[in-house]
DNA sequence: CCGATTTTGTTCTCACGTTCACAAGCTCCT
DNA sequence: AGGAGCTTGTGAACGTGAGAACAAAATCGG
């Protein structure tokens, strides 16, 4: 998403080997449609067969494929431990990724405790935190490390990927120390936007900011003609925290 | 997203007071920027200053509040505590949202811990799960209560929105009973893709999905010509059963 | 061996989203 | 009062994505 990409004006030159952001994201839920078919034992699926296991339609699925190169059979459909292979290998996951996952608060440790997470595709190879409080704790079968140890982990297990799950407050100063010893990519849970150098890819994952979308259609779902239509600021219903600093009108 | 929209084919017929898909989506960005601002006691913003603080440029920005109306005063900028009303106005967070919880795991725990929901117009009111030993403990100050209970629940406190933290198996069933129950509108954790009817709107947050999509860019990024071109189905690394964050105790 | 049938891969068209560029409108200074 | 200087709001151009429709290729039955 926020891909610094070397676009160029020039011809329509799609597909210098390159694949649309929209077929990316969704290779991954193809993988695993793929992977729950693998284990009930199908061996060959349609595009619609495989569509309906996505929740896409079989024409976007088909043009997607179609990106990574030919690899169904016409009249017959597509070999599910093929495709799978090479969608793996499209994306990456035929290797595994070291990851450093950094403050371990209520998210951390969840992240950290989820067995699923070390065993395939993506290692944890740390837990960092820089409470004094928390460094030593085990969670799961890691513990939890200082900190000012990242550099050296990073440099040590070639980790290449940073989630931050750290409050708002110190989450850029992480990024930065991430980006500086050599992280290039980085998932990001703490609300506040993080601003990276090019070449460093930065995903965000926010919970609040998906409830608001839900809540905007909830919104419009019940009361479409009970929108009150242009108020003039009034008692906010008490919702922010807000100290309200200065609030005036002519600045 | 999967919004179940009345589109008709009819002219170009935007803005039935519709807004677009993807402003809706930047909406809670610009309203958490806005809040910073009004925290540091700044009481007016150019777009340029907000398009910063929100990460996004400021003609997208501009044509993104143009939506709603015309808030802001040429030649000075926004009236950020004006504005910030408005847009909390439109997405719907003026008023509350009453929300439950179904699957408490790990990530359950940390979803009922995080402070940022109340703050922001979303109240939890129940926290639910099958497994008979977690029934009956406390979760910050909430108890966790028998996902039995969940028709009486949704129905006393005008539940609208329901987040399943579950693991992958019991999801769609979580979620049939939710839309059952009264439920339109899921936030869905587990790593699956759930089928709702129409009118009922349905989002998914998947860690393992962020992270493979990290691993795609990552993998150009370093090896650009070292990209096996086609193999032919090797030992494929093991890697079934990607993980998700969906982890946790069952519902 | 040939035609009927199935399903992919691709082309074409339309809708959506982003960005540019500029006129309209506001404030402030002289 | 009037012009200079900003900044918004929006029209138009461009690029990306989605879906329909169909030709190409494979299998199967006779």
């Amino acid at each position: 998403m926020t891909r610094a990409s070397s676009r160029r004006p020039g011809p329509p030159t799609r597909t210098e080997r390159g694949i649309p952001e929209a077929t990316v994201a969704r290779l991954p839920v193809y993988l695993r449609a793929l992977t729950a078919l693998s284990d009930s034992g199908i061996a060959t699926a349609s595009s619609e067969d495989l569509a309906t296991a996505a929740g896409v339609n079989s024409a976007k699925l088909r043009k997607d494929l179609s990106y990574l190169g030919s690899y169904g059979t016409r009249g017959v459909g597509y070999d599910v431990e093929y495709l799978r292979y090479q969608i793996a290998r499209e994306i990456g996951v035929t290797q595994d990724w070291a990851v450093v996952i950094v403050g371990i608060g209520n998210l951390g440790h969840a992240l950290a405790n989820y067995s699923g997470f070390g065993t395939r595709g993506f290692r944890i190879v740390a837990l960092l935190d820089a409470d004094p409080n928390l460094i030593g704790e085990r969670v799961g079968d890691m513990e939890i490390r200082d900190f000012a140890e990242l550099e050296d982990i990073v440099e040590a297990d070639r980790v290449s990927i940073g989630v931050i799950t750290t409050p708002a407050g110190p989450a850029q100063e992480v990024c930065d120390r991430l980006v500086a010893a050599g992280v290039t990519s980085i998932l990001n849970f703490a609300p506040v936007v993080l601003s990276v150098p090019d070449g460093v890819d930065i995903r965000k994952v926010d919970l609040s900011i998906e409830l608001q979308i839900l809540a905007y259609h909830e919104q419009r779902k019940s009361g479409e003609a009970a929108l009150p239509q242009v108020p003039e600021l009034p008692a906010m219903n008490g919702l922010t925290d807000l100290p309200s600093v200065g609030g005036g009108v002519g600045a």
